[in-house]
DNA sequence: ATTGACGTTTACGTAAACGTCAATATACAC
DNA sequence: GTGTATATTGACGTTTACGTAAACGTCAAT
């Protein structure tokens, strides 16, 4: 596992443009280390990447994700005020987690219903191939409220 | 339980404006019937806007709720060829979702790690409370890949 | 008859999150 | 040296998802 990474490197292992990267930079949600002007990723800045895309995956905006990089380092912050302050975003961010685990809960649990649906309409046209009737399954599904 | 909805009633129970709401309909995600110029948002209407926001809340864009729901429309498409391609779909979305699932799972597991070490320094600072000094555990976290 | 709550359409504005050039510099390959 | 690949900054454009304001209709209550 390499120490250091390019832009472009770090653009094909995530599938993310360099420009897009270089956008997270100018929000503050990175910051690498310069040869001259090159950027140079170290591996806790291609972590910080790795989190950020997570963030974005569960459709949180880049300001939010930013919150919660920082609260990966907020390891040291000498301020018991602070430390209070971080606490509370975690249970914040915690409910949010959870909202989202229902939601993809009920959402996997409608697509199983509409696939079911699905493939008995397939079966249906297909055991009786050809023969054009159908006033079959049509209205099942109103279980989704 | 109702049987029908005014804009604003909608607005209120789900917390979104009805500029909001219009929007949709703009984008076709709704079509309330209407008394002369009002709308008028049947039960069904009603569900459609609960499913809509639980996609939001999951991050997706409007243009991807949309083809969610029509795939709860598509219960008589009578096209077989519609009906795959329903299918493909589906399969699409259950893989997205199990990956925000996974997402989940990590950033609650990394949630409680933050907030361990959140806990430790509040209670180190508690233990000798006015005594200014922290070298403490500055230094965990580093299991965060 | 007027006020107020609620509704309508139309139009323009805006913040977020990049994409798309363009112009320029650096490095390595041949 | 001359490409070719990769990098930089800067400026402008684009899409999404609404917000905001204007200007008006409708209905019930005072």
């Amino acid at each position: 596992m390499q120490e250091t990474y390019s832009i472009s490197e770090l653009g094909r292992e995530f599938g993310i443009t360099t420009r897009a990267i270089r956008f997270y930079e100018d929000k503050q949600l990175l910051s690498p280390a310069r040869n001259g002007s090159h950027r140079v990723y170290s591996r806790a800045d291609r972590t910080r990447l790795k989190l950020l895309l997570r963030g974005k995956r569960l459709g949180w905006p880049l300001e939010e994700i930013k919150s919660v990089l920082n609260m990966y380092d907020a390891g040291h912050p000498g301020e018991l005020q602070q430390l209070e302050y971080t606490c509370r975003k975690i249970e914040q961010r915690r409910a949010q987690l959870q909202q989202q685990q229902k939601d993809i809960d009920a959402a996997l649990a409608d697509l199983e219903q509409i696939e079911n649906r699905c493939v008995q309409h397939l079966a249906s046209l297909n055991s009786r191939h050809g023969c054009r009737d159908h006033k079959t399954a049509t209205s099942l599904s109103r279980n989704i409220t």
